[in-house]
RNA sequence: GCCGGGGUAGCUCAGAGGCAGAGCAACUGAUUCGUAAUCAGUAGGUCGCGGGUUCAACUCCCGCCCCCGGCUCCA
């Protein structure tokens, strides 16, 4: 896979600075235009590095002050006068101890950082008016070209991505070939606002935060509805699958955590309670202590492929920073399970796992992509075990057809894995689920061993594997990817009853009840509200099907259907609304479909 | 954890040393309504928490907590 532009930056790899696609050298360009207005502004600062990222660019400055909006402002205004003036990008190359004078001379310290970390002998810069800047480019024609644009934010970032280093000034913005495009994109941001599923989770009920539990929710009853479908879901899946369902406790005594590597690689990000005189640990991962359940017996060969689930509930001290909504908490609850094989069993139960993983997306209609991560550098097991393993990973997904990256070295250091990521409404990447081949770590650490069909002890591999990744997380992306509105099965109110006035309410209530019989999440709205305001209610709170009945209604047996979508589907008989709604909800159809023939 | 911005009624937000505000929601009453907001009234507050300055602090100063946008880290 090529670098990412960022990468590129911050690494110094590849021939070019910026993918030479016309969108990626226009926000590329874009940049050097904001860096040169910032320097007209504010000949103080220090330049650092300014790539072209997805949706747009940034660029880097050494400042102690931090950039205001009215800064932004300024700054934006001068980036159109030096777009007016249509100022030729001019490449220039030198020596690199050529270059280093000449940025020294600027004292452009971090100029001078980057060009004595490169070993090439000639670098090139690029030039528009009075500007100049070490790059590789490529870039447009000239400043004239940079048109629709728009600064989007400021805020900190450290020098080259460490924490060690100090802390730079970093400007967003965001850059487009047309002002189409740029409206398109400014829209789509504002539509990710109204999907976020913080605010969605406030105006539909689903959960809270409180200060007192900084990063873990308080899942209301409504969202309480949907982790349980969710659950449901994923236990008739499992139970089908061949796994087995086990809990492991919660809080761990340390010497569990110092056999499995954990305390001492982990142990930052891990809640601490001392329980008399001895340290115990509320667990990180429930990978240690599902090798308990595994050695519970000895173990045949027959016994195996071994499928262990959990819904284990993990607390991880993330860094109080970090914490965001849903999708970043302290406690949270993967679908976890850990698969014992044998080494010949590893590629047909990734295969399976690959299956099954495009099994759940497709209900919820995401589209998934994949990457398989390789041997790193540092790693534990034979070189044989891994090209073997790896070799497993890469044919399970051919086996499936899937499409894939690899991200060379970026396995775990005990084993290969396949991750998914999906993409969100926000255009944010999520890796939901993930597939780690475990040779060493768990098989070597807790002693696993089966007997094999020659009498001999032999160690099995490990297959740890989430697919919701967590249902927190999960619950989070599909807030926001459904922007609320869920389908019928997950719907926290799945029917809404609606009297036309008063004089219905005795209709109302037997066609309530029979739904309610029919174990459909459904409710009765008899408020003294006209009809108006009591279906603006139900639409807004996204209940999929209203359900309005008055006299003509009563006198046919039948109710007005109106799914959330708008349109007016008509009367239509309790039978068949009924009917079709469990049947909806049973085979969780994505769409409305109730009262369509 | 780091940089910046915030925290005022259930929600969205105004107010910036001198009596705490609005809209929506809630509650009460009237209205009995046919597919996205009926009218009137009532109630609602430790202005995130703690300390300081001041005759007087929501407002100024210090510390802390939490949230938001990034950085770093990650399911």
């Amino acid at each position: 896979m090529a670098a990412s532009e960022e990468e590129r930056h911050l690494t110094l790899t590849g021939d070019f600075d910026c993918d030479p696609s016309p969108l990626s050298t226009l926000r590329h360009s874009t940049s050097h235009v904001m860096a040169q207005a910032v320097k007209r502004l504010h000949p103080e600062v220090r330049l650092a590095i300014g790539p072209a990222i997805e949706d747009g660019f940034y660029y880097d400055f050494d400042r102690s002050t931090p950039f205001t909006t009215d800064d932004l402002a300024r700054i934006e205004a001068t980036m159109r006068e030096i777009a007016h003036a249509d100022y030729r990008f001019e490449r220039r190359e030198m020596d690199r101890t050529e270059a280093i004078r000449f940025f020294r001379e600027r004292d452009e310290r971090l100029k001078v950082e980057i060009l004595e970390g490169i070993d090439a002998p000639r670098v090139s810069l690029y030039e528009q008016g009075e500007f100049v800047d070490l790059c590789r480019g490529p870039h447009v024609a000239s400043t004239g070209r940079v048109k629709h644009f728009k600064l989007l934010s400021s805020s900190g970032a450290y020098w080259r991505g460490s924490e060690k280093n100090p802390m730079l000034q970093r400007i967003y913005g965001t850059a487009w070939l047309t002002a189409e495009d740029l409206e398109k994109y400014l829209w789509r941001v504002e539509e990710a606002k109204k999907r976020d599923h913080r605010k969605l989770g406030r105006e539909l009920d689903l959960f809270d935060f409180h200060e007192v539990a900084p990063g873990a929710p308080f899942w209301l009853p409504s969202g309480m509805v949907l982790v349980r479908e969710l659950e449901k879901f994923a236990r008739e899946s499992l139970d089908a699958h061949g796994y087995q369902e086990i809990s492991t406790p919660l809080l761990v005594n340390k010497r569990l955590w110092e056999q499995s590597g954990h305390w001492e690689h982990y142990q930052d990000n891990m809640f601490k309670v001392e329980v008399e005189g001895e340290t115990f640990s509320l667990k990180p991962m429930n990978c240690p202590e599902s090798t308990y359940v595994y050695r519970r017996a000895l173990r045949s060969y027959r016994d195996l492929p071994l499928r262990l689930s959990e819904m284990g509930r993990c607390h991880r001290n993330e860094r109080s920073g970090t914490l965001t909504g849903l999708v970043r908490v302290r406690q949270f609850t993967q679908d976890d399970a850990h698969i014992y094989c044998r080494p010949d069993q590893l590629q047909d139960e990734i295969t399976a796992l690959l299956a099954l993983v495009r099994e759940w997306y497709k209900v919820f209609t995401l589209e998934p992509s994949f990457k398989l991560s390789t041997r790193p550098e540092k790693y534990l097991g034979t070189r044989e075990q891994w090209d073997a393993a790896e070799r497993a990973l890469a044919e399970a997904l051919r086996a499936n057809g899937l499409a894939y990256d690899v991200n060379a070295g970026d396995g775990a250091f005990y084993g290969p894995k396949i991750d998914v990521d999906v993409h969100d409404v926000l255009g944010r990447q999520w890796q939901i689920a993930t597939i780690q081949a475990d040779l060493t770590m768990l098989p070597e650490r807790f002693q696993l061993e089966y007997i094999d069909a020659d009498g001999q002890p032999k160690r099995p591999v490990a297959i740890h594997r989430a697919i919701f990744g967590s249902y927190e997380r999960f619950i989070g992306i599909l807030t926001e990817h459904y922007a609320g509105a869920f389908p019928t099965w997950l719907a926290p109110v799945q029917a809404r009853v609606l009297p036309i006035s008063e004089k219905h309410a005795d209709y109302a209530r037997t066609v309530w009840e029979r739904l309610r019989g029919a174990r459909i999440r459904a409710d009765l709205d008899d408020r003294n509200e006209k009809l108006g305001y009591r279906i603006r209610d139900a639409q807004m709170r996204k209940v999929p099907y209203m359900l309005v009945v008055g006299e003509r209604e009563r006198a046919a047996g039948t109710a007005s259907l109106r799914p959330r979508t708008g349109e007016d589907v008509g009367a239509v008989a309790l039978d068949r609304v009924v009917g079709d709604l469990t049947r909806e909800i049973a085979v969780r159809a994505p769409d409305l479909t109730v009262g369509r023939s």
